[in-house]
DNA sequence: CTGAAAGCGCTAACAG
DNA sequence: CTGTTAGCGCTTTCAG
């Protein structure tokens, strides 16, 4: 008889495992849900004893919280959408990386959302994390994000929301990005420093903020110093190690004099130092090359390519934390955006580690 | 007065945007809540006439479907978990990347959590997508997992689990893996083919079942041609460019023949390639190098590394398309788990490519 | 074709 | 210290 209660209760756990509420655990103990539901939030006014009982027992039914109905009542679900182009991309999954790890210890989810570099699929995820109800949005906008549509919703809604790296011109909200303007002219400086004169900058086509910024790094360290600026140095394009190669094979057919790359990021920076090498270039002897990411690669390649460390892992974190703080606050939309800059470092290696010419000396 | 009127509805309109619902619909249309329910859900029982106002006003106040409340009473949440060792190693982001694009097109959305290959926090993650009512787990376990502690009760409370390339042995659930023995062997087979002999395998320590395929590959590889087996030339460490280094100054000086180093991964045959090259070895024709993952560097460095490729985003593709299928199906587990096995792809690069021996020609 | 009503599992105010 | 009660916003029967 006993063994059959037995069997008869071990269905009874196994079929409504899943179905566990506070009701079940209050039913156990004789006292209120709502007794229960006090002893699990670890309420103050809640006997240390029935705090103890409804514990055990709830681990004992195998009780897992109903997230989504504490979300319902609360208005509080916890979790914060992250938005980036894409997740294949080294940058943006360590800045997710560093985010989740923050957050995680926070107590909070990440709900994930890949745009594609799409606008169509951007707004698509800002519809879900709307619907969602997150807790608020961290986002890098994609390359066809000229004017930033769907983000005004969410200010208006009072959602948290803030930016790394690519952030939307006119809308004035918290973000950490890093210095583009100091890592182009930090590139440049060091070149010019090291003797190249006659330096390549290869951007691109689009109106993105960051890539601006780092071709005007780039100028005005050509001005500090007093290198003229010439308009065929200056290349735009679509980022790629083939366009990368293209460049240079262009400037060599063309007999444009030249002695060093700074290029938009590092594939295309691979790209021309392939080329080079391919055209029997000596680097860093007769042509200086620096990229800007510091991808794994540029680290390993011979020779290793100077490039800027734009902190992927250390921005996660620290949008992450900024939003933390932005949490806390009532009215996100009431102070004023903190913009956090981080300062890029510059990796000198054998691309660009010519002789020393003080940058004062001139040519 | 209308002016009034209006900037008084316009107020509370802005006051109330995160709170339209389903009832304030209902109100501007006189109809009930339940009938603006149908129409948003486009319920075949009602007019076009009705659901086409209902739309409208829908867009008119701003109105967003709250997904909490309907995940807490429909039960299913379209939010799949995925649980990660870590987004910051390219082989993970780059299935995550794939998981979330065949997802997000079939109206899923992902939790993203990663275990820090910590034991520890594998079961937090677990614990929370359990919280969170997610309608499935995609993982990768940790190294630390050597038994499956937590996963056994997702499949007892009937949620669809499956994992991808790092699968836990005991637990009998659907899975997408590459044939790990079928790379080991690849790789082994190419180098012996090369006329190779002396084949080095750097492994690691712990018990995981993929590397130990890897290294069942390389085994009988050995055996079908021939080779006798060596077992100062099986290395056992922790993965990692250094070990790599250091496996090949221990082997120089403890003056062990070889010519060739199969590795466990990519970092690890980089380091076996830079102290080669230190230590003055010419790389293919003394010593032949095939990694394992096809890390972007490998393409990109001098010797280009031959490595095996792991199809990562396929393999994220893959197990999105299988958990959809499991999804379909009620019972997740009365049914025959669904392995999937991809046949990885030998990419033969400068570091083995030496003159062709016929494998059939022996030594 | 539409309305009424119940309830998913929890939080929190109020009452003892 | 504990119980009562009223929803959060939606889905889903059951009635018309």
């Amino acid at each position: 008889m006993i063994f059959l209660l037995l069997a008869v209760e071990l269905v009874i756990n196994l079929f409504d495992l899943k179905k566990v509420t506070i009701l079940d655990i209050a039913k156990e103990l004789n006292i209120t849900f709502s007794t229960v539901a006090r002893a699990l939030n670890d309420h103050p006014a809640i006997s240390a004893a029935t705090k103890q009982s409804v514990r055990e027992t709830a681990e004992r039914l195998g009780y897992r919280p109903n997230k989504v109905a504490s979300s319902l009542r609360s208005g509080k679900t916890k979790i914060i959408g992250i938005l980036v182009p894409r997740l294949d991309v080294s940058f943006f999954s360590s800045v997710v990386h560093g985010v989740e790890g923050v957050m995680n210890e926070n107590g909070y989810t990440i709900l994930l959302y890949q745009s594609q570099e799409s606008l169509k699929q951007e707004n698509k995820g800002i519809e879900t994390f709307l619907r969602s109800r997150v807790d608020g949005i961290i986002a890098s906008i994609s390359l066809e994000t000229e004017v930033a549509g769907s983000y005004a919703e969410i200010r208006d809604r009072n959602i948290p929301l803030a930016f790394f790296d690519r952030v939307p011109p006119e809308l004035n909200v918290p973000s950490v990005t890093i210095d583009d303007y100091r890592g182009g002219f930090m590139a440049t400086e060091h070149l010019i420093a090291s003797g190249y004169r006659r330096i390549v900058h290869i951007n691109q086509y689009r109106n993105i903020n960051i890539f601006n910024e780092r071709l005007r790094g780039y100028l005005d360290a050509l001005e500090r110093y007093g290198i003229p600026v010439d308009e065929r140095l200056i290349i735009r394009g679509d980022f790629s190690l083939e366009f990368g190669r293209q460049c240079v094979r262009d400037l060599l057919a063309e007999g444009i004099d030249f002695d060093a790359v700074f290029t938009l990021e590092d594939f295309t920076a691979m790209g021309v130092v392939q080329e080079l090498k391919a055209s029997g270039k000596r680097i860093p002897e007769e042509v200086g090359v620096v990229g800007f990411a510091n991808e794994a690669f540029t680290s390993l390649v011979s020779p290793t390519i100077s490039t800027v460390d734009q902190r992927t892992v250390e921005m996660g974190e620290e949008i992450a934390r900024l939003f933390l703080k932005l949490l806390k606050k009532g009215d996100y939309y009431k102070h004023k955006p903190e913009k956090l800059v981080l300062e890029p470092k510059l990796l000198i290696r054998e691309s660009s580690s010519r002789r020393h010419f003080p940058p004062s000396s001139g040519r």
